[in-house]
DNA sequence: ACAAGCCTTCAAAGCGCTTTGGATTTTTTT
DNA sequence: AAAAAAATCCAAAGCGCTTTGAAGGCTTGT
C-alpha cells in the first residue's frame, strides 16, 4: 500500500474508501505507529504547539503559583486538538527575547501570554512579530486591539469593598499583588471606587502590593494591623496571602471573622479549593483553571481562522459568602 | 555562500573559518535568522524537547503544586542546552497510553516521571518503550535499575519524629500524603521507626493519607484533634497542609507551638518561602526546585550518554528549627 | 462487451534543515 | 615554481512525512 494512501486514511482524507482505512487504522493500531512529530510538522509548516512562557522575578525567583492550575485547563484543551504546550519559565528581563526566539525558529503555532502588566510591551511585540496569542488579563494601557481573558477584577474588588461597608466597615486596607500587575490595578481601583462612592476617605497606609506568598501577606497584614487606627476588614487578591493574614491575626490573638473581616480573591486553585458546607473566606471567585479552558479555546480559534478580529472574554467571579466577614465589633 | 558553510558555522563545526563563522553569525543576528526548529529536528533526528508527564487525578482535578517549582528548575536547565520543555497534564488513567504516544510520534527525547507510586508500573513500561527517563522519586517495589532523584524521605521524617520525642511528645499524629505514593509511604516508615524505637505504641489511628491540599490538613488535623487521646504533636508532608492544620489548631483555640507542635516537609516552594528571621514552622526542608535542576541535569546526561549505567541521586533534606515545636504543654 | 465516468491508488516532489563526499582554493613543502 | 597538503567551500542526498498530479481499477450505461 502506497505512502499518500496511508497518510490520507489517517488523516481523513475523503479520497480513501471506508474499507482501506479501516485496513490502514488496523496496521496502525497493530505497530502502535503514529506519524512521527517532526517530519509530519516540516511537512505541514504547522509546528502544533502552544507555547506558554512564564515569567520567573530574578530577584524572587517567584513562580506564580496559579499559573499551574490554569495550564492545567489549557492542557487539557490542547490535547484535544492535537496540540502540544510547550513550556519555558523565562527570567522577566530576557521575555522578549525568548519571544522573538521562538518566533525567529518557528517553534510555536501561538503563546499565551501571563501576568500582564498595566503597561505591557510584549503584546505590541507579538504583534509584531505576527504570532498567534491570547493574553491572560488585560493592560489598561494598551491602545492596540488583542485576544485576552479576563476576570471582571475591578467590579469584583468594587463588591468585595462595598459588602464590607455595607456590614458596617469603614476602615478597610487592601492587600494586593504587585503594582504594576494589570489585575491589581484593578483590583485597586474597585476598592477605591467603593470607598469613594461612600465617602470613606482612607490614606494609602492601609493599601500594600507585593508578590502574593504567604509570607507576604502575613507581614503586610502585621503593617496594617500596626496602623494608629488599624484595618477592621481587609481585601485581599490571594487565597495565599489569605493564608499569611490568618497567620498575622492569629499572632495577634485576632479571630478571623469576628475580629478583623477578610475577603480574598479566589482562583478555585485545586489544593486550596474551599469546600466546606460554610466557606472558610468570603471571596470573589473564579476559577483559573477554566480561564486556561477558554484561553486554550480562543488561541486555537485564532489560529486556525487568522483573520478573526480580536476578541476580549470577560469572565464575572461570583462573591460568595463565607464566615470570614461579619460586622465589625463594637469597640 | 552555501547552505553547508551556514549550516556548519552556526553549529560550530571545525570546518570552517573564523572569519567566515563571525560573517555568518553577524548576518544571522541582522537578521534575526534561527534555524527553523522543524527542519532542524527532521534532519538530525532529534526532539531536542524534554517531556512531563503531569497526573491530574481525574476525581479531584487536581494538581500537585510542586510540580510548578520543580518545573522551574528543568526549564531553566533545558534553556541551557537548547532543550523545549513538553508539559503535559494528563488524567492519571490514561498516563501510560500518552507515553506510548510520545514515543510513538517520537515527540520527546526523555520524559520526567512524576509523583512515583510504591508501585509503579510506568518505569518497566518506559524501560520497554526505551525512552529515556528520570525518575522525580522512587518506586520502592520497583526491581529495575533507573535514574532518579529523590529525598531521603524516610531518614528526614525519622528525625523530625524523633525531635518530637526528645521534646517530650509521646503522642504523634502524622498527617500524610495519599498512601500509594512512594514518598507518602517512606515518611511512614521513618515515623513508625522513630516511634518504635522509643517503644511508643500509637494505632493507625493517629496516621492520615489524603491528597496535600489545604481542605485536607484541616480535614485530618481535627480527626486527629479529636481522638480520646489527642496528638501533642503533629508531623506533617506538606507546607500547604501544615496551613490547613494551622486553621484547625486556631478554630479549637490551640497555639501552634504552645499546645500543639508542628513539623512539616517544606518544599521551598517559591510562595512559601519561610524566611523569617525565626521560622515559623520547624520543617525538613528541600528544595524541590533544586530537584528540578538535578532531574533535568541528569536527564540530559543520560540522552547525551545513552550507554550510562543508572544513577540515583539521594537529597538530604535539613531539619531546621522553627517556632512551631516546643515541649508538650504539662496538663 | 465497450466506453465513459468515478472512485481509488500511486509515484514523485517538496518541507528546511544537516551531513556526506567531492571540488576548489589556499597554504605549505620540496 | 611545481607538487603536496591542508583548509575551505559546495552540490546533492536524505530526514519521514504531506500533497500534487497522473495512472489504474471498478462501476455504470448502452
Amino acid at each position: 500500500m502506497s505512502q499518500t494512501t496511508v497518510s490520507r486514511a489517517l488523516n481523513g482524507f475523503p479520497e480513501v474508501s471506508e474499507k482501506t482505512r479501516q485496513l490502514v487504522l488496523a496496521a496502525a493500531a497493530k505497530h502502535n505507529y503514529k506519524p512521527n512529530s517532526r517530519a509530519r510538522r516540516l511537512a505541514t509548516g504547522k509546528s502544533m504547539t502552544i507555547g506558554h512562557l512564564v515569567s520567573v522575578s530574578k530577584e524572587h525567583e517567584m513562580v506564580n503559583p496559579i499559573f499551574a492550575d490554569f495550564i492545567a485547563g489549557a492542557s487539557a484543551r490542547y490535547a484535544q486538538s492535537g496540540y502540544d504546550l510547550l513550556l519555558s519559565l523565562v527570567p522577566d528581563e530576557d521575555e522578549f527575547t525568548s519571544y522573538k526566539e521562538l518566533a525567529a525558529r518557528s517553534a510555536v503555532d501561538g503563546v499565551v501570554v501571563h501576568a500582564p502588566r498595566a503597561d505591557e510591551q510584549r503584546i505590541a511585540q507579538l504583534n509584531d512579530l505576527n504570532i498567534p496569542f491570547v493574553v491572560h488579563g488585560r493592560s489598561s494601557n494598551t491602545i492596540e486591539k488583542y485576544n485576552w481573558v479576563d476576570v471582571n477584577n475591578e467590579r469584583s474588588f468594587y463588591r468585595a469593598t462595598q459588602l464590607l461597608i455595607e456590614l458596617g466597615h469603614r476602615t478597610i486596607g487592601l492587600i494586593n499583588g504587585v503594582a504594576e500587575m494589570d489585575f491589581a490595578m484593578r483590583r485597586e481601583k474597585g476598592y477605591r471606587r467603593a470607598l469613594k462612592e461612600n465617602q470613606i476617605k482612607l490614606t494609602d497606609d492601609y493599601l500594600t502590593h507585593s508578590e502574593m506568598t504567604e509570607p507576604n501577606g502575613y507581614k503586610n497584614a502585621l503593617t496594617l494591623l500596626d496602623l494608629p487606627t488599624p484595618p477592621t476588614a481587609l481585601v485581599t487578591s490571594s487565597i495565599i496571602m489569605a493564608n499569611g493574614i490568618r497567620r498575622a491575626l492569629d499572632e495577634r490573638d485576632l479571630k478571623l471573622g469576628r475580629d478583623v473581616s477578610v475577603i480574598t480573591h479566589d482562583d478555585d486553585l485545586s489544593y486550596f479549593r474551599d469546600a466546606a458546607a460554610v466557606l472558610v473566606y468570603t471571596a470573589t471567585r473564579s476559577s483559573v483553571r477554566e480561564a486556561g479552558r477558554l484561553s486554550a479555546d480562543l488561541l486555537l480559534k485564532i489560529i486556525a481562522d487568522p483573520g478573526r478580529a480580536p476578541e476580549g472574554i470577560l469572565l464575572d467571579a461570583e462573591l460568595i459568602l463565607g464566615s470570614s466577614t461579619k460586622p465589625p465589633r463594637k469597640p
